[in-house]
DNA sequence: CCTCACGACTAAACCGGTACAGAAGCCGGA
DNA sequence: TCCGGCTTCTGTACCGGTTTAGTCGTGAGG
């Protein structure tokens, strides 16, 4: 292969100057039709592109959009969001011309000293801010650097990005509610990690479902990882009131819950409802199907980067809210087990076989 | 925020030439130890970091590197080798100023043409190739495109890329006669996508392995996900000579045939046994525990990616053999239902003999 | 004492684009 | 015919680094 041809092969097989070729590239007015046209061929002929490299270098932009993810590399692996949401934001930016950097750090200080260096070295025109924390260090930290950014979900700090969103609380509610119906009292949470908004949030909202429906809530916290799923179920069902249902604040903590529970001889649903969230791919190919609220992480990616792109572009950008989480049922819920009731409870026509 | 420092304010600050600012940074000989501290302090003081993308310009290097993935968008969140895969690579890349640039895309005219921009635009030093496919077509393109490359695995055309790989089949020889040993003789295989060179070496592998212990392999075709699982389970559990253990080739497809197994209302490993393979996380906290066969992503991405800087920075690589991938067992199998067997024998599976 | 090699440093060209001032060509109106 | 005023296009100065040729002392060798 001959070295890459750049913008002055270009202008000269065209026959123009350098300048002519950019504002052809560009799109900018005052360029004839017919010289359009030339400069066109030419770069089509030579697979001409320009460099972005050196372009950054005058427009001060970097035509590329980072993400920067903390997580333990141990669990990352059963973590499906991610994939997910960054095929979303890639469907968008292929078309764009932007590349999507990722960055996976171990720990906060990492963290905050990438987006440091992205800044620094104008790697990024802009990044997405996911599981935001609480009084997340983030938010100051990029208004500092002016890296602009979106984030996923409401900060509770102040913040003038642009932010994408989605009632969960919805989901949640329509889940309790069900399990309410169907006749369960003891309905149990197990909470994802809370040092992050969506962690306490889903707990909250789980909360409140359930006092609204005079019911009393029960909490035993996780942190998102299957293993904490696992010890969080069994650290349920050993306790001398044990709940009929748990609703797990994700997916992965809900199939390990499950397996606890099926280990402990528990049939289900039938001895015991379980819900997850987040509705991951994994979850419709459990036994019993795992009912779960979805979530569509693709579309947040779009959102997202359709958000963020329209702030570089414009400077200003609107926030968005998707539509409602949706409860997903499946046949991990069933009526509680009729033992567990003594007291007076709708005598529900339980399921003979399965 | 005031503007980012440039190479010239730290010159100015030194009181020296940018010239010798970059021989500083650079760690070129010929700059008195005095002048490198008095550069270094002026540096640090202003906050200064080089722009990689004015250093591209003259270095020819990109200080980024590519990974692209051609994945379903709707399946890529149940794998759990990406994530994992790529913390193994940005643990190497973060010490080194380099990052990691990542695009995933869903079919593969686009995958081909993401390399060509990749590579037209300078936007990479090298790429990282996975989920390699039977004569595969980036193999050539990447070559003609001259931009270096590793590959996880061998490829089945001609190829001067250092290349990362473990030897699976020692595991899966492992987990076949493990099986043997438990009495089974009816073992199927439930394959991976078969355009994926892993799909059919782990094909191959089982059955190699199966004849070489003088019994006859099944074998069915998946495509790695939970869905292609579910439905090779369906047909191997509806066939008149049940096979009484199943192998699958990747643990989400496992799970899934778990879910199936158990759905027809077979108990596990008592009726049916089943092994996974990838040593997903997710495995270990499943009902039963689900056997596989290690592959720990992370130590994947740390090989490739030292074994593609290296490949960038002087000129060639060694082909790293990561430890072999061993068999990892677990309660998902047990004897054959009926299974007279001579000696004894427990229902969990025991420590094989390795 | 002069020359020369060498270490330390500077100046300017260059990488591949963009931006902007201004030149050239063309047109219509006075 | 001459003069603006457009439109179209050129030339050149950047952007922030790296690289190379060359300058300037300084001390050793002849």
């Amino acid at each position: 292969m001959s070295k890459k041809p750049t913008i002055s092969d270009v202008a000269h097989e065209a026959g123009v100057s350098k300048g002519l070729v950019s504002f052809v590239v560009n799109g900018r007015p005052g360029v004839s039709a017919a010289t359009r046209e030339r400069v066109l061929a030419a770069a089509a002929e030579l697979g001409w592109r320009p460099n972005p490299n050196a372009r950054s270098l005058t427009t001060r932009s970097a035509y590329a959009l980072g993400l920067v993810v903390l997580r333990d590399p141990e669990i990352i692996g059963s973590d499906p969001f991610f994939p997910a949401f960054i095929s979303g934001v890639e469907s968008v930016l292929s078309d764009r011309g932007r590349v999507m950097l990722l960055s996976v750090v171990p720990d906060e200080e990492r963290e905050l000293d990438t987006y440091r260096k992205l800044a620094a070295e104008s790697r990024v025109d802009g990044v997405f801010v996911t599981d935001l924390r609480h009084r997340d260090p983030r938010i100051a930290l990029l208004a500092e650097l002016a890296l602009p950014a979106v984030t996923l979900g409401h900060a509770d700090v102040p913040s003038d990005f642009p932010v994408i969103d989605r009632d969960y609380g919805k989901g949640i509610a329509a889940v309790v509610s069900r399990l309410r119906e169907l006749g369960h009292t003891r309905i149990a949470h197990v909470a994802g990690d809370e040092r992050m908004l969506h962690g306490t949030h889903r707990r909250d909202q789980f909360t409140e479902a359930v006092r609204a429906s005079g019911g009393t809530p029960i909490v035993v916290s996780g942190d998102f990882s299957p293993d904490s799923g696992a010890q969080a179920t069994h650290a349920l069902l050993g306790m001398a009131e044990k709940p009929t249902a748990i609703v797990f604040a994700n997916d992965p903590m809900a199939m390990a819950g499950m397996a606890v529970a099926q280990e402990l001889g528990l049939r289900l649903p039938d001895d015991l409802s379980i819900t997850g969230m987040d509705g991951s791919e994994m979850s419709r190919y459990l036994f019993p199907p795992l009912a779960t609220v979805g979530n569509d992480p693709a579309e947040w990616g779009r959102a997202a980067a359709l958000s963020l792109l329209a702030l570089i572009e414009t400077g200003a950008s609107d926030d968005v809210t998707l539509p409602d989480a949706e409860f997903i049922p499946r046949g991990s819920i069933a009526p509680p087990p009729q033992a567990a009731q003594p007291s007076s409870e709708r005598p529900t026509a339980q399921p003979s076989s399965r």
